[in-house]
DNA sequence: TAAAATTACTTGCACTTGCAAATGCTCTGC
DNA sequence: GCAGAGCATTTGCAAGTGCAAGTAATTTTA
């Protein structure tokens, strides 16, 4: 039985945050971490959403997204819009300007992340791999929290 | 051409935040974070770790770790003495209290969270992932920034 | 063998985060 | 058509984070 360290969750977990770090320090040179980088892509697939919407497709918090988006506003790369059908809500849209730096950082992290990270497998490899990573996004959005097997946490060491 | 939110790098960012933020709503009962539970198995694997081999080892940064243990250290969890061979650095020990709450949080994370994310799997398909996630993380421990493809970050826009 | 460089951590600081509470709208039932 | 419930988002606050600058010990170098 091998170590926790190198079960999957872990696995991905330090992959995924090395790789987090890496982004996060290159991209700082135009005021961006890696959560703003993906609010910048999820945008350029469709344009205008909802900050909630955002939050729910990326799996980031809401109040860290709200500010996330001020931030990104103060740099003028979205725009808030209040919406006309709900004025409850807000509708983020990129300016024209962070519509250029999506398109000119893509390759960053669209091929050259990715490169590195896959160098060496075969196509073959990298197909069922792809697979596997939306297999496990399904899982985790179908059945978030595993309470499902256990006991909730009831010490309250704190 | 996909879109870039389907890459690889970031979908494993998208599982990983997740599992992570799932985990730290979890261990937050005992006072613990996912950085705190990694540091508790990586002593559970071999006592008696450098700060810095344990920073290097889990990619955590120094400083944070640092405070990390610190953390631990005031909960009882962990122990730190100044290395007799080179009193620069500090042996990080885990306590009876540490030991005991790895053992028993165990499952929680080596199994629960990984039956989740591989929930629907054939054993030849997680075995294929286990092993490109192992792949992954060698590729990066080997070539940790991706500047080997392109430009450096110029622009100064802060 | 003493200054200089290096290593191993820790700390100060400015900034970011997540939760909980607040704000400001909209819908429901009566 | 208005009180109360329910949403979408923002904000206050108490931590936590990363970088840069310390501190302290060791190794290198001249």
């Amino acid at each position: 039985m091998s170590n926790a360290e190198w079960s999957v969750p872990f696995l991905m977990h330090q992959i995924a945050s090395q790789v987090m770090a890496s982004v996060n320090r290159y991209a700082r040179a135009y005021g961006l971490k890696f959560e703003g980088v993906r609010v910048l892509y999820r945008l350029m697939a469709k344009d205008g959403r909802a900050i909630g919407d955002l939050a729910r497709l990326t799996g980031i918090e809401l109040s860290t997204l709200s500010r996330v988006v001020s931030r990104m506003e103060a740099r003028g790369l979205v725009r808030r819009v209040r919406s006309e059908k709900d004025a409850r809500g807000v509708i983020v849209f990129l300016t024209p300007k962070g519509r250029a730096l999506a398109q000119q950082e893509r390759p960053v992290y669209f091929r050259d992340y990715e490169k590195v990270l896959l160098a060496g497998m075969s196509p073959r490899e990298t197909e069922a791999l792809r697979e596997s990573l939306g297999r496990m996004l399904e899982n985790l959005n179908h059945r978030a929290e595993p309470e499902s097997s256990a006991r909730e946490p009831q010490r309250a060491a704190r």
